[in-house]
DNA sequence: TTTAGTGCAAACTCTTTGCAGCTAA
DNA sequence: TTAGCTGCAAAGAGTTTGCACTAAA
């Protein structure tokens, strides 16, 4: 179990603790998917059946504004939070067909981007690269042309 | 002026060719900017008074399944348009602090997301690479430590 | 006792859609 | 003449916020 303490991240802000916060938090910090806040909010309501949306949401930002998690809207207009651990790193492929969001991570990759970065003059903080395609089963099939692969 | 012909997309496709969805298509495709449905929509005012938001959207709808644009949500709920040329393509240097976009090419990077996409057996579609960070003007000064600026 | 946290519902923002009239083919 | 296109306004979807109550410190 990936227990984090968030009183260093309350502290300072005027902050309390408080047990739904934290077991949001918890619940979050311990999946490893990419979950919309409704995804969230059902799957801390396993644990507490009163909890509400909007403490989900209010949550959610707290996390993010502490650096423990991303935002990310992929093609679809809710967000997708997914926990973030310093130091590690992963990118994208999102299949068109149906939705599933594979996860990779390539070292040249991004060392390629922090050059990127240096010659343009930035401090890089994090980036999103995400790869759009089709998966093996969805691969779409082209008809009458005999369009190479 | 870079006149794009909007016929072959619209043929099959039992569409019609409009004096409003040209004009939006025109504009639109002669920015280099990355433009909200709203900012669009003050653009095509200029011309045409009488122009609706939902023209907008539907036009930009038609425009992305074409693959004549790309719909993006940087950090933001609301959704940034961009025209999309064949064989051409940029990725983007965002500054956290000004909102500044430089645009940047990487043929290296491009073959790398390539191989990663074969590797794991999807057919790539397009890519999403948005590198955040802070300008040189924008450089967060940290304060203690002795951090040049 | 003070003030942050919470659920609920209403408000908000962005986008899509239904509809009646307009227009290309 | 037929069916797609349009503006408008209303509806939807996702998220945020105001408020009265609860609970941490």
């Amino acid at each position: 179990m990936n227990k984090i303490d968030l009183r260093p991240y309350l502290e300072g802000r005027g902050l309390r603790r408080s047990l739904r916060r934290e077991r949001v938090a918890e619940v979050f910090l311990n999946q490893k998917g990419h979950l919309t806040a409704e995804e969230l909010l059902a799957l801390v309501r396993r644990r507490d059946k009163k909890i509400g949306l909007a403490t989900v949401y209010r949550t959610l930002k707290l996390l993010t504004d502490c650096g423990l998690a991303v935002e990310r809207k992929f093609n679809r207009p809710v967000s997708t939070f997914e926990p973030l651990f310093p130091g590690r790193h992963h990118d994208h492929l999102i299949c068109l067909g149906c939705g599933a969001i594979v996860e990779f991570e390539n070292p040249s990759i991004e060392a390629l981007q922090e050059e990127v970065a240096l010659k343009h003059r930035f401090t890089a903080s994090h980036h999103v690269l995400d790869l759009y395609g089709y998966c093996r089963k969805c691969r779409p099939k082209v008809s009458g042309s005999g369009k190479k692969p």
